[in-house]
DNA sequence: CGCTTTTGACCGGCGC
DNA sequence: GCGCCGGTCAAAAGCG
């Protein structure tokens, strides 16, 4: 498992967040996990960030990881429920699901066709519950949004 | 025994 | 309507 601390609190933050928010909060700051690093050193970037989803109550991020374990840390439990090629790029993608009852939070991880020592993953959603006992030992509570 | 992963089937949207 | 494509289902297998 990789540990990917400061970025993950981040976008569990981000999580937070209403889609009807999530453009303005993404405008507002259009590079907030950029300067993110973890544990061993690897810096990421944002991939997507709050394209307009008009209509669809779902909000969506991406972000970049370069790390040999497609398996992050994110503090919070996923079931795999498929896996499929995609067109133009050689590897895999794989789609979890938050197991936790009545969440709907998605998430895709898949590698980069451009350089497979990448892990993109792609969350989409917000959780219903807060995140497991991991994140609140940390103080989960520091990390909330300040509104 | 209760979960998770695996994997091909299935399905719906979209372009032609 | 048909086929491609991405996303999901679900039965079976795997695992602690």
């Amino acid at each position: 498992m990789e540990e990917a601390d400061n970025i993950l609190f981040e976008i569990d933050d981000y999580l937070l967040f209403d889609a009807e928010l999530e453009e303005q909060q993404a405008m507002q700051r259009p590079f907030f996990l950029q300067n993110s690093v973890d544990a061993s050193g690897s810096t990421t970037g944002v991939e997507g960030r709050g394209e307009s989803l008009q209509g669809k109550r779902s909000s969506r991020v991406a972000f970049i990881t370069q790390s040999e374990n497609e398996n992050l840390v994110d503090g919070y439990k996923w079931r795999k429920y498929g896996k499929k090629m995609v067109k133009g790029n050689p590897n895999p993608r794989n789609y979890f699901r938050c197991t936790i009852e009545g969440c709907c939070v998605k998430k895709r991880v898949e590698r980069m066709k451009e350089d497979s020592s990448y892990v993109i993953t792609t969350y989409e959603g917000r959780h219903n519950h807060m995140a497991p006992s991991e994140l609140a030992q940390h103080g989960a509570a520091h990390f909330l949004p300040l509104n």
